[in-house]
RNA sequence: GUCCCCGUAGUCCAACCGGUAGAGACACCCGGCUUAAACCCGGCACAGUGUGGGUUCGAAUCCCACCGGGGACACCA
């Protein structure tokens, strides 16, 4: 016989992974779709990953969190859905396949294989009965079929405009997409090309989106809501027409001050607008304004955005009227206005506008002050905006800005110059894409009937084959090659007609998949309403903080369109969010040109997967990064070696009754029990770790020095680790649930039942305090009367030496759990 | 420049309504096991909460200012 430790079994992971992985495949504890299935619902998604290649750091912490919530609402008695697919329409597997001469379909499932693969080993409690890709036929005719509903009521249109322009990736690009000037995907500094494009009228949804944020109030995070309202930049104001000398119409333009309107001292057009050009046709001015134009057009967006940069612009030799005291005031073009926002053109009012105050003094314009203030910006250059009193303005004298904000847009409105008028930063959402690997638009060219509808029942409109193709960037969608494909009759007229060549943006795929997990083979419509409503909106998302704007404001659209369409019976799809941090490694996200990847496959086989799982939920709370460089994923495989060790040594029967076992073990028990549910529930996902792990120290010392192995109390220990360990590290938990004498699936069995009697205390300590410094403490019954505690207190021989002799002049008594004597 | 969040042992992090600063871990150190080491087991120690004020019987927690870090917005009229 031998005894020493070394010899006893050892904690393999390997061996525990390959064991357990096929019988969960077999048992599928995750199932989700059982119609008699009576458990209330919840559902909880992961946003679904892009196939690039194998999962990554990234991926593992993100899955690992909407684990632990998944799998423990259906160890609470909950049918929950948690399903996963793939975001499978996009450029890398274009430029992959471009690269490699093969089909990007190819690369794409072969990828989506292998994750899937990883992802069954990561042993996420997915549903695989649910998963869809977005690169299928059976997926994207439901965009299509979205599209058209879109188009039928007017959602989706066909403008031709300035637009973005990504040179690298040879396509256009959604406002959402450029970030700070700079494609979203590869960093290339953005231009702008004048094309027809294909947009959805979300600008519509602008004041929706942000109201119905009141829902997601303190349940999403503060900075996504933020983020999102920034983005859609809604502003009140009013319009103010200006008569221009020389031009019939009136231009109009939008401000949040029109109660400075008696300041404005010049006008300002974008001198990228078609405005300019015209004002500036034919005057002494054109040649200046062209080359001005020139130059301004070979600026970077970038440098362009840069607000500190010294002002420009060409004066046009052109006067606008101040419709209110009827004053010349001269027109500028210059690049700080933009084209595209409000109407492209402003009243300029220095004194109280920095951006007008810095042309002004670049331009030695005058600056009529119309707010009183302390300061004066013509002395300080620095413009004012406080709420004072209006000076020099007419009417208005007198009225502080507030009260005058809406006297004067009275007054315009009265005089049938102007208009209250709200403006939004929001754009909206161009979704054509100049390349191959995306949803084909539905739509027919026709030159007599013009954008024709492919008729619902011809999609979906499927990819043309790669063969023969050249999918290299031109400009143009590869799909313009495909000629047999391309021409088509009209379906009007029967006439000969071509197909749109553009395919959508893939986050036109990510705007409802959500819904589509609710019913993903269904082949007559995008989903069963009812299936929708039986499960959503969803319970909990979870992702990165990278989509705070992009696919979170595009889903929340798309589902108010949902709304609208009679499809589904709410506004808001994500009940509450959870973006996870990063994994980080030495303080910078990990990249093979930085040289700091650390390859999740390594990890995996060094430790195995719910050590890499357990570190990942224990390195911190879920939104904060991880450095990878900070955890220790020995240290998790050596905690799991030691929690599954106890299921060895617990030497009673199964079944057997805890309430006849040891006093002290089973209050540590439930009392762990209440904190981990607790704090799950609260999304502290490291602190449910450190608690197991002091249970798991606790019942070790039960088991050595305590109670001793054979006592229920530890077998109710053990078992109760092992349900709440699963959460976190599954395989490890459902050996240990095997040790311990039951049938797999440990996510079978139901969350350990709390015993609140067993919360309960014999004795509390009370600290008492003399001047607030802890001087004492006195182990009494929780439920001691405060007059007897404070008896108690006053007796304490620190307390009195603490008194010194000196009288009391209050003694503060919080039963149990503090006195406080507070000396003269 | 404006707004938001965060600063707690060497490190990562806990601490419900203001009420004993420490749950858990990493690293270190010490001891046991070992021929030795690793593994394993046990143990000790380390901060008074960025700084300075204020409120309070009592402040990591509330308020103000500053410092440091992170984030959002940033010619959006």
């Amino acid at each position: 016989m031998n005894t020493d430790p070394r010899e006893a079994e050892q904690y393999d992971f390997v061996d525990i992974q390959q064991r357990w992985l096929p019988v969960w495949d077999e048992l599928a504890p995750f199932r989700s779709g059982d119609p008699t299935d009576s458990r209330p619902k919840k559902y909880v998604i992961d946003m679904f990953p892009y196939p690039s290649g194998d999962l990554h750091m990234g991926h593992a912490e993100a899955y690992a969190i909407g684990d632990v919530i998944a799998r423990y609402w259906v160890l609470k008695g909950f049918n929950v859905m948690h399903p996963i697919g793939w975001d499978a329409f996009g450029l890398p597997a274009e430029n992959a396949a471009i690269k490699n001469n093969l089909d990007p379909g190819t690369w794409t499932y072969e990828n989506i294989a292998q994750q899937k693969a990883s992802m069954r080993n990561f042993a996420c409690s997915f549903d695989w009965d649910r998963v869809l890709n977005t690169c299928d036929p059976s997926y994207y005719r439901w965009n299509q079929w979205f599209f058209l509903q879109m188009f039928k009521r007017g959602l989706a249109y066909r403008k031709f405009s300035a637009v973005n322009w990504c040179p690298n990736c040879q396509t256009v690009l959604a406002n959402e997409q450029v970030v700070a000037g700079e494609c979203e995907r590869c960093d290339t500094v953005v231009t702008k090309k004048k094309l027809a494009q294909w947009y959805l009228r979300i600008t519509e949804y602008a004041d929706r989106l942000l109201e119905d944020m009141q829902e997601l109030e303190g349940k999403w995070p503060e900075k996504v809501l933020l983020m999102q309202r920034n983005w859609i930049g809604r502003s009140q104001g009013a319009h103010v027409d200006f008569v221009i000398e020389g031009r019939e119409e009136p231009v109009t333009v939008y401000t949040t001050r029109p109660d400075t309107l008696f300041g404005a001292t010049f006008f300002v057009v974008a001198v990228d607008s078609d405005l300019a050009a015209e004002l500036a046709a034919g005057t002494q001015a054109q040649p200046e304004f062209e080359k001005y134009l020139e130059k301004v057009k070979a600026t970077s967006e970038m440098d362009r955005l840069d607000s500190s940069r010294e002002k420009t612009g060409v004066f046009l030799e052109r006067y606008a009227i101040n419709p209110v005291n009827g004053e010349k005031i001269p027109i500028y073009a210059a690049d700080y206005v933009l084209a595209d926002y409000g109407t492209g053109a402003i009243m300029a009012v220095p004194a109280h506008d920095q951006r007008d105050l810095d042309f002004a003094r670049t331009f030695d314009l005058p600056v009529n002050v119309v707010v009183e203030s302390e300061t004066d910006p013509r002395e300080t250059g620095i413009a004012t905006a406080d709420n004072g009193v209006l000076i020099n303005s007419g009417p208005l004298d007198g009225l502080t800005k507030v009260e005058a904000i809406p006297r004067m847009i009275e007054i315009l409105t009265e005089r049938g110059t102007g208009e209250v008028a709200t403006n939004y930063r929001l754009r909206d959402w161009l979704i054509s894409r100049q390349r191959y690997w995306g949803t084909p638009i539905p739509i027919i060219h026709c030159p007599t009937c013009g954008e024709v509808p492919v008729p619902e029942d011809q999609l979906p409109v499927e990819l043309p084959s790669t063969e023969g193709m050249d999918l290299s960037p031109q400009g143009v969608s590869p799909l313009a090659t495909a000629t047999d494909w391309v021409n088509v009759a009209c379906p009007q007229c029967g006439g000969a007609a071509l197909r749109d060549t553009d395919t959508m943006d893939t986050f036109v795929d990510s705007s409802w998949y959500f819904l589509r997990y609710t019913d993903p083979n269904n082949s007559e419509a995008p989903f069963a309403p009812e299936k929708v409503k039986e499960w959503l909106p969803a319970d909990q998302y979870v992702g990165g903080v990278t989509h705070a704007i992009l696919h979170l404001l595009y889903s929340r659209f798309w589902v108010k369109v949902a709304f609208d369409m009679g499809l589904v019976d709410f506004v808001e799809p994500f009940t509450r969010l959870l973006n996870q941090g990063m994994v980080l490694k030495d303080g910078s996200a990990m990249s093979k040109s930085r040289g700091n990847l650390v390859r999740l496959s390594d990890e995996l086989g060094e430790n195995g997967v719910d050590a890499i799982r357990l570190s990942m939920v224990f390195a911190g709370p879920p939104e904060d990064d991880i450095d990878w460089a900070e955890v220790s994923p020995a240290g998790s495989r050596k905690f799991l070696a030691r929690a599954w060790r106890l299921a060895g040594d617990v030497t009673s029967a199964p079944g057997v009754d805890p309430t006849t076992g040891d006093l002290g073990m089973r209050k540590a028990t439930h009392k762990t029990i209440a904190d981990v549910e607790q704090s799950i529930e609260s999304m502290r996902f490291n602190v449910v770790v450190a608690r197991i792990m002091e249970l798991v120290n606790v019942t070790r010392k039960a088991i050595d020095s305590g109670c001793g192995p054979a006592d229920p109390a530890v077998r109710e220990a053990a078992e109760s680790i092992a349900i709440m360990l699963s959460v976190v590290a599954p395989y490890t938990a459902e050996d240990m649930w095997n040790k311990l004498g039951h049938q797999p699936s440990v996510a079978r069995a139901a969350w350990p039942v709390l015993d609140p009697a067993l919360l309960v205390q014999d004795s509390v300590i009370c600290v008492v305090q003399v001047a607030g410094k802890v001087k004492d403490r006195l182990e009494v019954s929780p439920d001691i009367d405060p007059a007897e505690l404070e008896k108690l207190a006053m007796a304490s021989e620190v307390v009195l030496a603490a008194l010194e002799g000196k009288g009391v002049r209050t003694v503060i008594v919080r039963a149990p759990k503090l006195v406080n004597v507070v000396p003269q």
